[in-house]
DNA sequence: ACGTATGTTATCCT
DNA sequence: TAGGATAACATACG
């Protein structure tokens, strides 16, 4: 569930509803950080993401979803365990399992920047590599996972855009030539939208090239380690992935 | 059947 | 006191 694409899939799926801008009739679930009787009978006025965050946003606040690791959400359906959110529209209801919910006060474009996001319109590349060459000594395997660089993007894209950029993942930041900074970029918009597609195939784990294989597709074994002060399980592949100093 | 993991954060420790 | 380690969340997958 959890990584950006995996989110606008979400979006798209709302979407599809054409709900509009609906009203809540009604709210359920067990959701402790705020009073869920705010949201009864407001307007939704939309349905947005923000890398890993899914926001539903009402006039003058927004409800922010993180699924996390293990979250989930059914759409006009329920599960036997206890919901955290569900909102009851009209015609169809939205339930939301296993995750973080926050209330953010005030226009939600006062707590995004959507440029840092990889799956956005907005999205800036050059604000990216703006950002990179600020952290000299970061890991390369650390700063994929900084969601205030590369929103959206999690431990499946991070190992995936390494690979596809030949970028081995305990390079620093400033070791990298100014061409393979951009590739890291570029890739892990592009892959993103790969993930999206493949994963509305469910065709997601087949195109894996390093992520929980055995072998890159030259046939090369793959290391499997947990790098960078994240501590993530890395892999990659040590003849394909170039170590540059 | 069991070990692992698409993530984040509070809290405890050094 | 900054930082690192650990636990917690609950489920699907191989």
């Amino acid at each position: 569930m959890p990584e950006g694409p995996s989110i606008v899939i979400l979006k798209d799926l709302i979407k599809e509803l054409h709900l509009g801008k609906p009203e809540v009739l009604e709210v359920t679930g067990n959701v402790k950080n705020f009073d869920k009787d705010r949201l009864l009978h407001q307007k939704v006025e939309d349905f947005k993401s923000w890398g890993k965050h899914f926001l539903i946003c009402f006039n003058d606040f927004t409800v922010r979803i993180h699924f996390m690791l293990f979250g989930s959400y059914l759409i006009n359906e329920r599960k036997k365990t206890a919901v955290k959110l569900g909102l009851i529209f009209k015609k169809d209801e939205l339930n939301f399992y296993t995750c973080k919910v926050d209330l953010l006060e005030g226009n939600v474009n006062e707590h995004y920047t959507w440029q840092n996001d990889v799956m956005a319109d907005e999205w800036s590349s050059s604000t990216a590599i703006k950002k990179l060459k600020e952290k000299p000594n970061a890991l390369v395997c650390d700063v994929l996972l900084d969601q205030q660089v590369f929103s959206g993007v999690g431990n499946i894209i991070k190992n995936e855009v390494l690979y596809r950029a030949r970028i081995h993942p305990l390079n620093k930041i400033e070791d990298l030539p100014t061409a393979k900074l951009k590739a890291l970029v570029n890739e892990s918009r592009n892959y993103s939208f790969d993930f999206l597609k493949w994963k509305k195939e469910n065709a997601l784990s087949k195109h894996w090239e390093v992520y929980s294989q055995k072998e890159c597709p030259l046939k090369h074994k793959i290391n499997k380690k947990e790098l960078g002060k994240t501590h993530r399980q890395t892999y990659f592949c040590e003849k394909c992935q170039k170590i540059y100093k």
